[in-house]
DNA sequence: TTTGTTTTATTCATCCTGTGAATAAATTAC
DNA sequence: GTAATTTATTCACAGGATGAATAAAACAAA
């Protein structure tokens, strides 16, 4: 992840291929009607990128059939010999991968079961490279440009360092450059909760617009946070750990090693593992459940078990406190509440409601919007695509400068 | 407070002149090397600036005596001519006042003993603008172009409104207007807390690079979010209501009408509210003690008084887990305590790095540096006092252009 | 005094970008 | 075939940043 500032150039660039990517194939009016930008300066810019390669004029078969006069519009779309990308996101259990090409396209996907907590460095490199390979050999990945990585925990987003994280036991681990080593191709790496936060905001114009927070439920809880569109870097070009802010002095155990962590109530870990302890199941364990072990779970809380209504009651509670905190403290424009962990939205929303209300002053609370958005691990390796796609673009013109 | 997105010139002509109100008059090979221009670009901007009548090169007297050869610098500075900025700040029971010249030096200033709690809008307006007046004529101030005014509470900058406040009891009261049709110039506003954080990152440079949150601890609780040297703002361009996120579901009351805010935990108002209650004092007030006062009380707490310290212990925990919530989220940097407040730190240190460390990641905790800048009342006219300053530039800028 | 040295400041030609206006191109409508 | 319409390019120009050359203002030394 580069994070030099931009020229206005590269900024100018990087929204043309991001409107492409994002709308599909534009003429050149309509890529200026979108962008603001005038005829000309769109004609400059996509004349150097079609003389790059990047881009390509579409053969219209006139869509229209004729209905509109004046001069068709030839519409511009990425290359396809430019070749593909490869996104991954490690679960907790769970290896994601997808290939797409360079407009973004899903080509492939699949996921791998396969358990990275307690790996050695050296052997979670080697799993997840020969995961990889695998993967890009069996769906006949051509040309593979890079490989974006998105993982729980703090990322340095720069230099491709997994600083900390409670799923791989890591601490400051070189993920990026070994895999690199081991791949033979560039790899990025992101936040998993801003992965998913950048993709589903390249889906909904407004919360590109002004200061989102993105509050993923899942496989655990992170924080995706979007200034005008635009990942939010903390120290060491990271992200955010708000999953791991502690609500309650003496709830339950988190996987970070802590206590009443907001993921220890919400994640999908902890609300099976509290389910597993109501039926006096020994040996709960910190192991990702699978979709269907959840649904059951929710089946079963909406059948009216008291135990489990108590707690996704109390989950929903933190859901509260947590989004108050969140308002009260960035006073975000938009906050989405998404991933998995929103399909008890249902059983999580009384007490999350009566939460916020209690948590925040009313005349704040009404600045954001809130809104929930069901959104599956798809969208995560989706987010991560698209980021390391970009950086390709940066990359790509740099060359061309250089 | 203007929101527009600055053209290239404006960014570095606000660089120029922020770099000259920060070190002093500067030689146009001095601005280079702070700034990173070229010498020709400075000489260009500098040409304008002097012709504006914004800037005047200074007589230089010769103060090196000759030691050094070539051609001697000629330094540039703001011109006298271009008049003065009141800055204003609004305390629970206290107006501070404070006259600059258009270089952010001070000129005059002064506090008025006055409780604003609980007037009507009008009433309030009145009484700002009869104590601004009265400050005006009294301090000689010449020229005055511009108020700035710091308040407690959400302050939407962009159109001078109050949005919320706990302090002046108001909602959605458009102060800068009102105060604007009073006095006859323009009133821009702040909260407190972002305009403290700004003063304190004019003087220190490693606090305008990366992110630095910056909390302020007195007359209330508050934070001011800066990026990159410029204040975070959230929605309608205010800045963190931070204070009054809930840490403890059954706290002490807090002036907002909540319950368990950090503010009523570290205020001075709580504090001073609480010890009386140890006294067994009847009908602890709200109104802000004394600087006397809370001396007395952290004095009495240093000579060992038990509740008291108990005071300062729960205040000091709080405090913790404040940045430490900060820490998780945002990642900063830089984390600065400042704030009257501060005068309580040894107290409060204990269970300060007590509950930061149980409320933190170490490995998160390690990448933020944090620091305790004492910091007065003063600061805060000063901070305001200097975006006026920056606003009005801006406002020249912009005049001339049409 | 004169000439050279050193440092500061300006000027100038140039590059890069972005834009409005004019022009060209490609099509339909009549 | 001509007019109308819409799309795309070209061109001249403006604004801003910069390196290089030049000018300016001092001191140092012969």
């Amino acid at each position: 992840m580069t994070t030099l500032p931009l020229s206005s150039r590269e900024t100018a660039r990087r929204r043309l291929l991001d409107a492409l990517r994002r709308e599909g194939p534009l003429a050149r009016v309509e890529i200026g009607q979108h962008l603001g930008m005038s005829p000309a300066s769109v004609s400059e810019l996509t004349a150097s990128l079609l003389d790059e390669g990047i881009l390509v004029t579409e053969e219209t078969s006139d869509p229209t059939g004729g209905l509109i006069r004046g001069r068709p519009k030839t519409r511009l779309f990425f290359a396809e010999s430019l070749g593909s990308v490869i996104g991954v996101w490690t679960g907790f259990n769970r290896i994601e991968l997808r290939l797409v090409d360079s407009a973004g396209r899903n080509r492939a996907s699949r996921h791998v079961e396969r358990p990275l907590r307690n790996l050695g460095s050296e052997e979670l490199m080697d799993v997840l490279a020969q995961c990889i390979s695998a993967f890009a050999e069996e769906s006949g990945a051509h040309n593979v440009r890079a490989v974006g990585l998105a993982c729980q925990g703090y990322v340095d987003t720069r230099d491709g360092i997994v600083a900390w994280s409670p799923v791989l036991g890591a601490r400051d681990l070189p993920l990026a450059s070994g895999l690199r080593e081991r791949l033979g191709q560039p790899v990025l790496m992101e936040n998993d909760a801003s992965a998913m936060a950048f993709a589903i905001a390249q889906r909904n114009a407004d919360l590109r617009s002004g200061r989102t927070a993105c509050l993923m439920v899942g496989d655990g809880v992170g924080l995706g946070f979007l200034i005008q569109g635009e990942l939010y870097r903390g120290a060491r070009f990271g992200g955010s750990e708000f999953g791991h802010v502690r609500l309650r002095r003496s709830g339950p155990q988190c996987r970070c090693g802590g206590r009443g962590c907001i993921e220890a109530y919400l994640a999908d870990y902890a609300l099976h593992r509290d389910a597993q302890l109501i039926d006096h199941r020994p040996a709960p364990t910190l192991l990702l459940p699978g979709e269907e072990a959840m649904e059951a779970i929710v089946a079963q809380a909406r059948a009216g078990d008291p135990a489990l209504l108590n707690l996704f009651q109390a989950a929903g509670e933190v859901l509260g406190d947590a989004v108050g905190i969140l308002i009260q403290t960035l006073e975000p424009d938009h906050i989405v509440i998404c991933g998995p962990g929103t399909r008890a939205m249902d059983l999580l929303r009384p007490s999350f409601e009566a939460a916020l209300e209690a948590q925040t002053i009313p005349e704040l609370r009404a600045l954001a919007t809130i809104q929930v958005v069901e959104s599956s691990i798809d969208l995560l390796t989706e987010g991560v695509v698209m980021q390391a796609l970009r950086e390709l673009d940066l990359d790509l013109a740099r060359l061309k400068a250089a």
